[in-house]
DNA sequence: GCGTAATGGTTGATTTTGTAACTAACAACA
DNA sequence: TGTTGTTAGTTACAAAATCAACCATTACGC
């Protein structure tokens, strides 16, 4: 090391969230992905299904800011592992409603057990007033517009 | 929607801290990419560069948790783009000592700059006292072994 | 109605990433 | 020495993300 320089890296706050992002990912990822091969837009999409019912690729694309295309290929490969069905709206044809079958909510169903024990966790390790304040600040990082 | 379900996604660490991460970076994200046409592993093998000078490839990807074909890849973009020169070890001819050009570091001068400034408005979204917590927080969750 | 724009969703070409296998150089120890 | 194991870094091939162009359908303006 020859220079040095006063801009301390680790605390720059888009660096920090995305290392804390990876690295408490990481136990659940290789979870969904050794359990039911599937990618991260994929859960996502699972999980968006069990939990608000029947939705189209529009409105799960909207609530988790996930770019059409990617929503497009993860439906596909959820409909080829039979985690759900599509059904074609009847008065907008356009319109592709989206829901889970039963093997797709199991899979959700095992997922959110094993998200919620991991959540608890990561707050555990944290500390319970630490843990809300955090979610709070995050929430308004994430709502804020680019 | 049909059917409801009680786990709250957006509440779910992992994903919540996604999300902010994100959000928060999609300003400097357009930035360094508009500017200088360089990806996510450029511009942090670019700062690793100019916050700590001179080092390999080995030790930026242990600081920065980027895999070494990731680091390999970045470095031969920013040779080619005269950002850097490798500079290969007398004793020891494995290692290649990496360091910025002047217009490595202008660029690096340029953009962290940006990344203060914009630090400091996230900061100031957030609050004082809240920005310090979050960065604690963000800090041992960074800090755990997957 | 009819032409044009907008919408939901898909596809294709290109870029980027991930995984594993690889080369070259050094280390350890018989 | 010489064999075996490590280490720093690269490369090759497959998987995935990105971006633009693309259907089919519906909405809008006239």
């Amino acid at each position: 090391m020859q220079k040095k320089d006063t801009f301390d890296l680790h605390l720059f706050l888009p660096y920090l969230l995305n290392q804390a992002a990876e690295a408490s990912s990481l136990k659940f990822q290789r979870a969904y992905k050794d359990r039911y091969g599937i990618l991260r837009t994929e859960w996502r999409v699972l999980f968006h299904l069990g939990i608000y019912g029947r939705m189209n690729a529009k409105e799960i694309g909207l609530r988790a800011r996930i770019h059409k295309t990617k929503i497009s290929r993860a439906v596909q490969k959820l409909e080829q592992r039979r985690f759900l069905t599509r059904d074609t709206d009847t008065t907008d044809r356009r319109l592709e409603w989206l829901a889970l079958t039963p093997q797709g909510r199991a899979a959700y169903d095992d997922l959110r057990a094993l998200a919620q024990r991991y959540d608890s966790e990561l707050s555990a390790a944290l500390g319970p007033g630490e843990a809300t304040a955090l979610r709070q600040a995050l929430q308004k990082l994430a709502d804020m517009a680019g």
